[in-house]
DNA sequence: TAATTATAAGTAGCGCGCAATCAAGAAGGT
DNA sequence: ACCTTCTTGATTGCGCGCTACTTATAATTA
């Protein structure tokens, strides 16, 4: 039977998955940052101040990978974390100016890997709403 | 402009592989088995012997992924290593009877993922084959 | 008000993923 | 035989991702 082709889906999946995040590496190396980090930047390119919540929340990122993941960024001056004053249980991230400066730079990624993927603008709609209905509502 | 398309479909595909991990999990985790190492049994399923460098190689992943992986499947009894007589540098793997027996479970998973990803067989080959050429040749 | 419950982050431990480095065996040439 | 050179894995270190547990603050309820 077709066990064959669920698992050929998994496979594909997984591996594209690396090569997309291996792909970011050498654009995301001088600039110090990590693919994830990379998201999060653009998540917060998007609007600040965030909670550390809604971050996770928007990226799919459990508290135990993004606490430790916003700490290095504030290490390597890109983000600040503040206690909320109104909850004091809630953390606001903000962009410093060093995140500011590179911006642009950020933004620009995505279209010099467009190039390299070979696949037209229609294409990554195409995949872009195929993968964000895949696997969505099942176990989780 | 359109930076936006590009950084959602990275968005898209790092969601994506954590959700079919994650879906996998309820799966796997009766039978000791990480999404990953599901992935190198089922390479081993479809024929053993294998050298290390060659499932490596299979599956996209490193020797520094690999080795520490086959070690845990040695420990947890599903393989067994052994250096190849003819080629000392070669390590060769092989299936142990606690993994045959458990196959067919194995083998099964793909399946009932399959009901929970709500796509046609057409869409799911579509899409495997749209993933398999995506991001292939470019900096790697 | 006091006690309970709920929510937001943080922390620890394990496994994956990658880069860089190392050691051992094999293959080739001299 | 000897000496390079290549190949195969193993190892180490760091960051991500998850689970489970803990702490601190807020909200709720008795």
């Amino acid at each position: 039977m077709s066990h064959r082709l669920g698992t050929q889906l998994s496979f594909a999946i997984y591996g594209v998955a690396g090569r997309v995040a291996r792909m970011h590496k050498p654009f995301l190396d001088p600039l110090g940052l990590t693919f994830p980090q990379y998201l999060v930047m653009l998540e917060l390119y998007a609007g600040t101040p965030r909670y550390v919540g809604d971050l996770g929340t928007s990226l799919g990122m459990d508290t135990g990978t993004i606490t430790p993941l916003l700490k290095r960024l504030e290490v390597s001056g890109m983000i600040t974390r503040m206690r909320d004053p109104k909850d004091e249980r809630c953390v606001l991230i903000n962009l410093t100016p060093a995140a500011e400066a590179i911006k642009d730079e950020v933004w620009s990624i995505a279209g010099r890997i467009k190039s390299a993927c070979k696949i037209d603008e229609a294409g990554m709609i195409a995949l872009r709403d195929t993968l964000n209905d895949f696997a969505r509502p099942a176990v989780e």
